[in-house]
DNA sequence: ACTCAATAATGAATCGTTTCATTACAGGCT
DNA sequence: AGCCTGTAATGAAACGATTCATTATTGAGT
């Protein structure tokens, strides 16, 4: 035998099964010396609550869906983090899936998580993914979209104000007196990425002596970033801009290295460079970056929050978007 | 009714629920004519099979538990990757479980995992498990160790030989001519941290002029070794090492960081640097940095395939221990 | 026509836990 | 003694998929 049910306790310790069940979940109706001797008999075999028997007769787990773009960039990690905090402290637990921006994947991991009867699900989505979500709504699982505000207002969502911090972020390099402005970033049928370029436009509008360059890369990481540096130190130096956006961190430190490489170009003396998200390494890198700081840990445990309430409700329940307002934080490389 | 099951599926498509469960399972079984009348009904309702039914009658889970030290740590994203894509070819799930260097939770996993039945653990343990793992095979559970190598050959494990890469690191800035090492590293509790700096010392054995001194570190993040770093730099030019190994590569970077400050400390011309684990980050750091590296998805494929076949085995299957040889990559912080 | 074999479909039993209507019992009160 | 109340404990039913021994059906072979 792999295993003792409740069943062997019972046997063991000479009383019933829905007494031992009580004994777990309901102390406060078993006499004390019932309940000693269960215990012991619990102890004695090592008996361990068999999950799949339990979710069966509930009919739901105790466990919420998570499904991020991309597990290894620190944004995600921190609101994967803020969401199991607020988890554990309700006695829910996470599961972490990556889909790694593909849209295939994204769909595996729905369907395992319908099937696993998850309480509800935190997603960041890639594809066109509503109509799925309406489905399951449909059949009792919630979803709370993440880093996704704005868009479609029949699910609850939780992130930041993407065009303000996009215009927050160029309006500060502009008031640096800097007037050739560059925005890096892409691809951009990312969302989030589109969005910060139109509130850095929204933010050219005011001022009408100023340019904006979109230079488009392949992904938003560091060796995008290198690459697009590259190709703007090796310009004739009248022609580089004189501060550049870029729509991640990972994209920035990779930016500030193309263009420091053999020290060639200052940052910020020549160019000024602020990035978004405000990862911990955007801090630590050689020259500490300026970014757009979005409370990830907070964004995960608000999503979380809001996901439990919706799941406790009626059909019928109202949903709600909390948007956060992103923050700049300015640092070296953007000083002077 | 929230969902249907295989009882309505049947009575709609005017069968058996045990027709229901071939179409599912042994569609062989099946004659076209039933196998389409199912379809349409599952179809029809939406049937999504009941995970929670399907492991109860099936006695096992199809996951696999996975206990990582730090999550935020590419070297372990990348050895989750490599675990998912592995259990993804044979259809099983991975939960992940980020410990963060705490016994409590590592513990609370291990019991999450147990109750869940899951079909094996693959875990990079923290404090002291052995006996926990040893009463989790007996249940039927088996576990193998991730990163770690050597020490209790009761459990099989993957990992990287500490002692020989530490050794290689030592050995690689001897031979340019550097004398005056630091290893700069710890906790030295970590079982990984002090195996480098033991293959350290057995390098330096073979070298008679040279010394190496020990600068413990609070952690193995980007913030302690840029105070390492900085402390350095803040040294008299003579007092300086000539080169220095660093027990991880956010440490690398961070120090890297801390040297170069002001343009102060040139790498590698006036100090060499080298790392540890080859993170994607260290080849873009403004001077890519040498590191050893550590085949970190390969290590994650390969335990889960020895879990896998440990789990269909009988009790009394002989484990085995995978060591991966370390591997220098040589970058611009340690040429000249 | 009749047997036999092969193929399809059936449905009751099972997994382990929780729930809840029911029973058992002790002690207080008249 | 008889009745009532409240507390403890009971055990059968339910959750949903799978399995497997059994039954029904078809068709080939003589």
């Amino acid at each position: 035998m792999v295993s003792a049910s409740v069943k062997d306790v019972a046997a063991l310790a000479g009383v019933s099964v829905g007494t031992v069940s009580n004994v777990l979940n309901r102390p406060e109706k078993v006499s004390p010396a019932v309940m000693t001797r269960v215990q012991a008999a619990i102890e004695k075999l090592g008996f361990v609550r068999n999950d799949a028997a339990r979710q069966l007769r509930a009919g739901m787990s105790h466990s919420i869906g998570l499904v991020v773009l991309d597990a290894a960039n620190p944004f995600f990690t921190d609101l994967a983090r803020g969401a199991e905090d607020s988890a554990a402290a309700e006695n829910f637990s996470v599961l972490v899936g990556n889909s790694s921006d593909d849209e295939g994947r994204e769909a595996a991991y729905l369907d395992l998580f319908e099937q696993q009867r998850v309480r509800g699900i935190l997603l960041s989505p890639v594809g066109e993914v509503i109509p799925r979500l309406v489905q399951l709504r449909r059949r009792g699982i919630p979803t709370v979209l993440v880093d996704r505000v704005s868009d479609n207002l029949s699910f609850s969502s939780v992130g930041v104000d993407n065009l303000a911090g996009g215009e927050m972020a160029v309006r500060h390099l502009l008031s640096l007196g800097r007037r050739r402005i560059a925005f890096v970033g892409g691809p951009t049928t990312i969302r989030q990425v589109a969005e910060r370029l139109t509130g850095a436009r929204r933010a050219m509008g005011q001022d009408s002596g100023a340019t904006l360059e979109v230079l488009e890369t392949e992904s938003l990481t560091v060796f995008s970033g290198r690459a697009a540096g590259e190709a703007i130190r090796m310009r004739a130096a009248d022609e580089r801009p004189d501060a550049i956006f870029a729509a991640n961190d990972l994209l920035a430190v990779g930016i500030l290295q193309g263009l420091m490489l053999m020290g060639d170009v200052q940052v910020p003396q020549e160019i000024a460079l602020i990035g978004y998200d405000d990862i911990e390494f955007a801090a630590a890198a050689v020259v500490p970056l300026s970014s757009i700081r979005q409370p990830s840990v907070l964004i995960g445990s608000t999503a979380l929050e809001l996901l439990l309430r919706e799941a406790g409700s009626e059909p019928g329940f109202e949903v709600s978007h909390v948007v956060f307002p992103p923050e700049l934080v300015v640092r070296a490389s953007t000083l002077g």
